[in-house]
RNA sequence: CGCGGGGUGGAGCAGUCUGGUAGCUCGUCGGGCUCAUAACCCGAAGGUCGCGGGUUCGAAUCCCGCCCCCGCUACCA
């Protein structure tokens, strides 16, 4: 049986706006999703919409719809952007589906079975937009929420509460029991943090929201967002297949990657709940930063959000993907400029890349009839490296730096390139004699290719694949251990294409 | 106030955990090559690593203090 890998992005709210820093989450999700399949693992990657809360009823009413033609029309926006992004997602999730509210509604009885949930009175000033209860000390003068600038409402209700303080010690021992589980290393400790600074109980249910998830022992009140929000990773996996048991066969996630902001619901609240639960915890956590433009966090207010469907128009997918894995540490803030794209795309991506591509195949055309030569067998030190790249690429993934894996990769495409010139081809070609030299750096040259683009298939898989096929080998074939040396087609013939990444002229605003 | 991140050649970044010649990309300047998407390769110039103290044989890296920027608040990953 190969391993499982059961990999999360957070479920996108529907009141949002897709931009580029969805695309970002999804895209860096699916990079490891597409890397441990080439490890040969049983993958399964989920994504979808968070569509509950009585703001999403707010907002569908001024703009004159049902909630749920609001959320259908959002949700669709999202699985839009993911199938543009090129994500290999294997199911969607919509928290508005009805095997997941049936979902949500075993699970508060799996939670009330811990003991840990009680009814409790909470009276306090709540606001709606930001589905919370804030202190007089915190508000604006005259009641208003310093967050949306709109009045807050004085609510006196009584709810559900789980006992998050109690689970303290348990998260500590977690967070201790493995340093990795949380990553990178500062998010860990500003979790640990939150923790140490002592927990409070949450509430985990509204009074009066109809547009959620019923509390099943007390149908006047709905779930709280949130918790309705987090067990999509376990509802999923209860229906997304009818008649398979995936539960059993991938829970707990391998992998939940998410951004900086949610980092307390899912590094605190999250592994609470399931505690409470009895079930299993995440391996892993996975936080990244965000995507800035020109140095800010991007704002619908000041206009700065880049839409990436544009970038994806003019350059392709995996431009964008290629971009946003190399510019943006993985785990750090990032600044996403319109004149770094382009200098990636048309530098590395064009010339580099793409045109290595083009000479290699164009010599193998002209100096060979197309066909590779078999390995002679004596270029030991490139094939040294290309082992390096593969051992880099699976710890850099393994340690989730994949920026730094992409930049041991693209050494890689570098050395290749100083090697036509070390080996000048169109000098031995000149000289019979040296037709065994020549035969080994062609087929060098296509062998260190090839090797690339596998390793590189998670980051560009079109790219990759057209450059496999180009080499006339399997494009279907992307396994991590074709990239070892000679683990290609021999005697491969060639296919010239046309340049992998045009350059282009027009700039995109 | 508190929590977190950051300040490294013109620009953008890595290196800081595990002290020991300051590295990468772009840009600039000079050279080479001609297989290739006017692409590729080689070389050079350019930095007192925010400021001040301390520890040390030695500090971008460890310790103390200070200054500045950003996020934690928003439609929002």
């Amino acid at each position: 049986m190969p391993e499982t890998f059961f990999i999360t992005t957070p479920i996108y709210y529907v009141n949002a706006e897709p931009h580029i820093g969805h695309a970002y989450t999804t895209i860096m999700a699916d990079l490891v999703a597409r890397h441990h399949r080439q490890r040969g693992e049983d993958v399964f990657f989920l994504t979808g919409t968070d569509e509950h809360s009585s703001n999403v009823v707010r907002l569908a009413a001024e703009a004159g719809r049902t909630p749920r033609e609001h959320a259908d029309l959002n949700a669709e926006r999202f699985r839009e952007l993911g199938r543009v992004v090129g994500a290999t997602t294997d199911f969607f999730i919509r928290t508005t589906d009805r095997e997941h509210v049936e979902g949500v509604q075993r699970v508060m009885e799996r939670l009330r079975e811990s003991g840990d949930i009680y009814r409790g009175a909470y009276a306090g000033w709540y606001c709606t937009s930001c589905e919370r209860f804030y202190l007089d000390s915190e508000l604006l003068e005259g009641h208003v929420c310093p967050i949306h600038n709109r009045p807050v409402d004085w609510v006196e209700e009584e709810n559900w509460f789980f006992r998050l303080s109690a689970y303290s010690d348990r998260l500590l021992a977690r967070y201790d029991e493995d340093p990795g589980w949380v990553l990178p290393a500062a998010r860990r400790n500003e979790a640990r943090r939150m923790i140490e600074d002592g927990l409070e109980d949450l509430s985990i249910s509204r009074a009066g929201v109809d547009w959620g998830v019923r509390v099943p022992w007390d149908p006047d009140q709905t779930v709280y967002v949130w918790v309705d929000a987090l067990f999509n990773y376990y509802t999923a996996l209860e229906y997304a297949r009818p008649g398979e048991d995936l539960v059993a066969r991938f829970w707990p996630p391998t992998l939940q990657v998410m951004a900086k902001d949610i980092l307390k619901f899912h590094a605190v609240i999250w592994p609470a709940l399931l505690m409470a639960a009895r079930l299993e915890l995440p391996r892993r956590l996975m936080i990244h930063g965000y995507v800035l433009k020109g140095g800010e966090k991007m704002s619908k207010t000041t206009g700065n959000v880049v839409d990436p469907f544009p970038f994806i128009g003019e350059y392709g997918i995996d431009a964008l993907r290629y971009y946003l894995a190399r510019e943006v540490r993985f785990g750090e803030d990032g600044t996403f400029t319109a004149e770094g794209f382009e200098a990636r795309y048309s530098q590395e991506l064009g010339n580099e890349l793409g045109n290595l591509l083009n000479r290699v195949v164009s010599m193998i055309g002209r100096y060979r009839d197309g066909v590779v030569p078999t390995d002679p067998g004596a270029d030991g030190e490139l094939a040294g490296e290309v082992a390096a790249t593969v051992e880099a690429t699976l710890a850099g993934y393994d340690r989730l730096d994949i920026s730094r894996a992409l930049e041991d990769q693209w050494r890689l495409v570098q050395r290749l390139n100083r090697l036509v010139e070390q080996r000048a081809p169109w000098t031995l070609a000149k000289d019979p004699a040296r037709a065994g030299e020549l035969d080994q750096t062609l087929f060098s040259l296509a062998e260190g290719l090839r090797a690339a683009a596998i390793l590189l298939w998670p980051v560009i898989p079109g790219s990759a694949e057209r450059i496999l096929a180009s080499l006339g080998q399997d494009a279907a074939d992307v396994a991590i251990a074709r990239a070892a040396w000679g683990a290609g087609r021999a005697g491969a013939r060639v296919a010239p294409t046309g340049p992998l990444f045009p350059r282009i002229e027009e700039k995109v605003a």
